[in-house]
This record gives structure tokens, sequence and C-alpha cells, in this order.
DNA sequence: CTGTTAGCGCGTTCAA
DNA sequence: TTGAACGCGCTAACAG
């Protein structure tokens, strides 16, 4: 069992000093025949460099921690794809922690970030989460807020989450449906505030009552659910605000046996390879999560290198209606 | 800008010695008196081991690699997210690492955990992976196979691929339909070869011609499932063999705008949240995905502990065949 | 352009 | 039980 060579196993066997092979290695010039001898010692013995004592040394890992709810889901799933994509482009790895809503989760998921000295976080926050919490817990490490909001004094990505809720509020008003409920879990989480919002300011403009139908599990929100499509007050038409409210909203129809006639027209946030093919064909409001994630990244990273400007950014970009067959369209 | 608290800090304040305090964090006895000064002196100072220093010392990093085809897909999130909250009850932090079924993207994976020395990789291989790529890039380091076989040097652990396709055929076949036809993409991947063969088993034994239909992408997997559907010689039934392939089948049965009657009862592979929900709903086999990821982290850390006997061992599950409408089940 | 030297923060000798 | 000293592998500072 031989162990690794070091850079001055490497530095030994080209005859140079060891400082000259981290050089080499980090691309700061070199004389042509030292970089020959160098290349073909690291080549020779195998040598590859340690991370964690490069680590140790400079301070910077080249990882990012990503903080989120929950991978097992098509947004955040997405969402790490495409993280885990962009990060290795620029020569990072991942480190994704999931506080699945829980805020005492998160506070330990950034202390493990703190403790691995991760160079960045991404974060989608847990509700009830302080601005305050996260930037004491992650001192002078560069923040992006994903699908969240914290301050105005870190930098954040979202959807425009009040329009895309208004949006889809409108096009089911243009259907004629008046009374439109509104179902989400956790309204406490930061994008489901907005959508609720959204959502709210269009119905009221219109002399319309809100109704936000929504409870703190989706056990609950089911059988909520249940009773009001069941109830004398029924729901013409629904605003689902996740992927996630909007397959409890499905199964509840399933669960109910509602025949398609009593099924209510909706429109759901999220598109997913599966949305098509429900039945109806699920109209989404379609998130341009591509496009999210290049934003924070390049704004994490742009932190981490110092070539980011003082002022923060919050940029937000507009959801898409993909219109199938739920919403009433035919 | 403070710099935070070392133990040679935290010895100070508690007047004692650097290693007295290193014992201490490790629960290493120490005397109680001794104790309590550390402890308020870790307090005062907000003192926290830094992973990096210690992975360097101690070369240990409690990280492990998890290298997969791509997060977003039901199955991988699903294991992804079991695969963290495992890591974390057991103080670990997870890497994932995307290969995208390629070869050369999955050498470069391997690569970067010996750079971060990864304490053990879980990988779920890419086609044409030989169980010496993977032992020569992962020297010493733990590893387990997972939705993968690489040799019975390598501890695995799997679906019964084999039998969970007897399985699916033979419910199709007790329905009646002849001429069952399996579709997958990427046939060359471990556990499609084998589900193939279960599949292709049972109908030789049967004396029926077994059909594959199989593309290197899935746009010309729609495309010839677009003409074998439309062909005189039409399948009456099809076996999926992943999630993804059975996005693709029913896709294709929207793309063809097919009639309900028209279309083909199928059985796909693995379950997730909206297959009850797509029309029909899903008959699928679901794989115990909990189980499976419990088995290979207690693998893997039993080998990182050292705790694990010197046999390898070759886990493999049997699959759940949950009966929906799609099968042809009334 | 190059080599020598000195730590980064920890855990582990070893001797007390 | 405790403390002093060393070194894990690397890079930054300094001198040549």
């Amino acid at each position: 069992m031989k162990k690794r060579a070091t850079v001055i196993d490497v530095a030994a066997l080209a005859e140079v000093g060891a400082s000259t092979v981290s050089r080499y290695l980090r691309n700061v010039p070199v004389k042509p025949a030292v970089a020959k001898r160098i290349r073909e010692a690291v080549e020779t013995l195998g040598y590859e460099l340690d991370e964690t004592a490069r680590a140790l040394r400079v301070g910077r890992t080249r990882t990012i921690g990503v903080i989120l709810p929950k991978i097992s889901n098509v947004f955040f799933s997405q969402a790490m794809q495409l993280i885990e994509e962009e990060a290795r482009q620029r020569g990072c790895t991942v480190i994704p922690l999931t506080h699945q809503d829980r805020m005492s989760q998160q506070q330990d998921n950034l202390a493990k970030l703190r403790r691995y000295r991760a160079d960045g976080v991404i974060i989608t926050c847990a509700p009830g989460t302080l601005a305050t919490d996260v930037q004491v817990a992650l001192p002078h490490i560069p923040i992006v807020a994903f699908d969240s909001y914290l301050s105005s004094e870190i930098d954040s990505v979202l959807l425009r989450n009040r329009e895309a809720a208004r949006i889809g509020t409108e096009h089911l008003l243009g259907h004629g449906y008046k009374n439109i409920a509104c179902v989400t879990g956790r309204p406490d989480i930061y994008s489901f505030k907005e959508r609720i919002a959204g959502y709210t300011e269009v119905m009221t403009s219109r002399q319309l009552r809100p109704n936000v139908i929504t409870a703190p599990d989706y056990d609950q929100l089911r059988f909520l659910l249940g009773v009001a499509l069941q109830g004398k007050n029924r729901p013409a038409a629904l605003l689902s605000l996740s992927d996630f409210a909007t397959l409890n909203v499905l199964t509840t129809f399933r669960e109910l046996a509602l025949k398609p006639a009593d099924r209510v027209p909706i429109i759901g946030f999220d598109d997913f390879g599966f949305a098509p093919l429900v039945d109806p064909p699920l109209t989404v409001i379609r998130q341009p999560i591509e496009t999210m994630v290049r934003y924070a990244l390049n704004m994490l990273f742009s932190r981490i290198d110092g070539t980011a400007s003082k002022e923060t950014q919050a940029i937000s970009l507009p959801g898409e209606l993909i219109c199938r067959r739920s919403c009433g369209c035919a």
C-alpha cells in the first residue's frame, strides 16, 4: 500500500523546489524546461492535489453548500441537477443539505457548512428564517437566497411570485370562474406568501372573496380540500402553489372518486415531465429554473471571487403560463 | 473581522494544553474541572471544529461521494434525499456527482472524490464501467455499487431485476397479452440489461418472440415507439424499464394522439407520486428505495469503520408490483 | 524565475 | 490525566 505522492515527492523527482511544483500546478509561469520535468514527474508518480491540505492552507475549499427543503421534489431535484452541473464547470463541488422546512435543522446545516468551510452558500430558507439568522451563522461567507428572500443585503433570485400568481388567477377568471380557491401547504414559506398575495390582489380587485386553503401538513390539507370540494360553497377552480400541492389536490380528486365533470379546473405551479400526462393535462406556471440557477451561481461566484459590485442584487424572473387542459382551456 | 477561534485559543483561555482540548472535544476522558473550563472557553469563544484541518491530520473527511447518472429523475432524487438523511444521522456530508451515463465524466467524478479524500463512495455506474475502472480509481476506498453491479469483490445493493421483470411480464401475460414489447433507453446499463434478460426469459419460455424496443437516446426511442405502435405488428402490451422510459412511452401516446382504445397496456418500473394520477393510473414495479439506501449506507459505513467482515455482499431486494389500471387490471 | 522556510488547525505521539 | 512538540500536504512570503 504505497502512499500517494505529494508535491515534495514530485519536487524531488523533478529536481526542483516544492514551491515551483506548486506554482506549476497553479499555472504560474515556470521555465519551460522545468515545467516539462515537473509534468513528467507528476505523470510517473500519479500525483494528485490534496484538496484538504490546500483548503487548510488557502482557506478556500472549492465547495459550495446548498441548503434546501428537500431533494426529492420535482422543482428542487431539477435545481440540484443544474447546480451540480454549473458547479462542476467551475471546478467546484456541491454539498447538499436539506432542512425539511425546519428551522433547527437549517441551523444545523449552516453550522455544518461553517465547519466544512464552504466558500459560499445557496439557500432556500425554512419558514421563519430571518436575514440575521443566516448572516450571523455564515460570517463573511457569500450567500445567495434561491427561491426565497432574506433582505436587501443578501443577493437573491426568485420567480416573480406575485405576478405569476396574478397571471394564473386571471387566466382562471378569464374562463369565467369566480369562486377561485388558492391551495398550498406551508403558507409561511416566503414564495408561497408572495403567491398568496398575488392571488389575493387579483381577487379583491374584482370584489371577489379570496379563499386560501392551507394546512400545516399535507394530510390535513387533503382533508380540508375534501370538505371544501364537497361543501356547498365548492370552489369553481383552484390555483395550486407548488408541484407538491398539486399532487395533493389531484390525489384528493382521486380519493374522492370525483367524476370528471365534478373535478375542478386547476392551474399549478412548476412544470415537470408527467404534467402533460395526468388527466386532464396540467396547466402550469413554469419557473425558469435554468436561468434562476445560472443567475444564482453567477452571483455567488462573483462574490466568492470578489469580482462582484458592492450592491446586492435581487433578481426576479417571470414565470411562464403553459396552457394545457386542466385550467379549462380546450 | 475577527478570526475564528482555534483549539489553541480555547486552550489558552481554559489554561490547559491544546491536546487536552482536542481530547475533550473527542470525548476522551478529561478531569471534570478541566472539562468544565474547556466547555466554558468553547462557549465564550464560539469555537467550532475546522473539518479541513481535521481531515488533513486524520486522513478522514466524514464525507461520502455519491456518483449517479442524474439527480433530476424520480428514482435518483428519492435516493439522494434518503442518502442525505442517512448520512446526516451519521454526522457525514454527501458530495453528489453526476455522470449522465458518460464514462469519461464518471472518471472525472472519481478523480474529484480522490482529491477531496472522500471516505467512501456510492456509485451507480455509467454503462461500460468495469470493476477495475473504479477499483483502481479509488484505491483503498470503500465502495458500494448502488443499482448496479461491478464484481464479486465490491459490495452492491440492487433490485432483483430479473425477477421483477419476470413478474411484470407474467402479469401482462396473465391478462392475455402475447405480443409484449419491452422498452428502455440505454440497454447497456446494468439494471436494464438484467431486466431485459428477465423479460426475455419469460417470453422465450412461453415460445413468444421477445421484442426489445430501445435506442441510444430518448428522441429516437420515441420515434421507434411511434413506428412500432402504428405498424402492423403492433405490440399488445408494454413493459417499460424505468420511470424515464415510461415518461417517453406516455409522451409518445400523446404525440400520436392515440385514442384511449388504441393505447397499449403498460407496466413501468419505479413508483412516484404522480403515477396514480396519469391516465390511466400507472401500474408499476416499485423499488424498495428506503431499504436499498439503508443497506447501502450500512455496508459503506461498516467498511469505513472497519467493522465489516472480509467478504463482500451483494444484496438484492424484491420489487413490488403495484397494480393500478394501466396494465389492464380493472 | 526559483528554493527555503514557515505555518494553516488539528490529532497524535511521547514523556512527565 | 496532561502538555510540548511534531507533522499531515500545501501555498505564501521572502530571499536569492
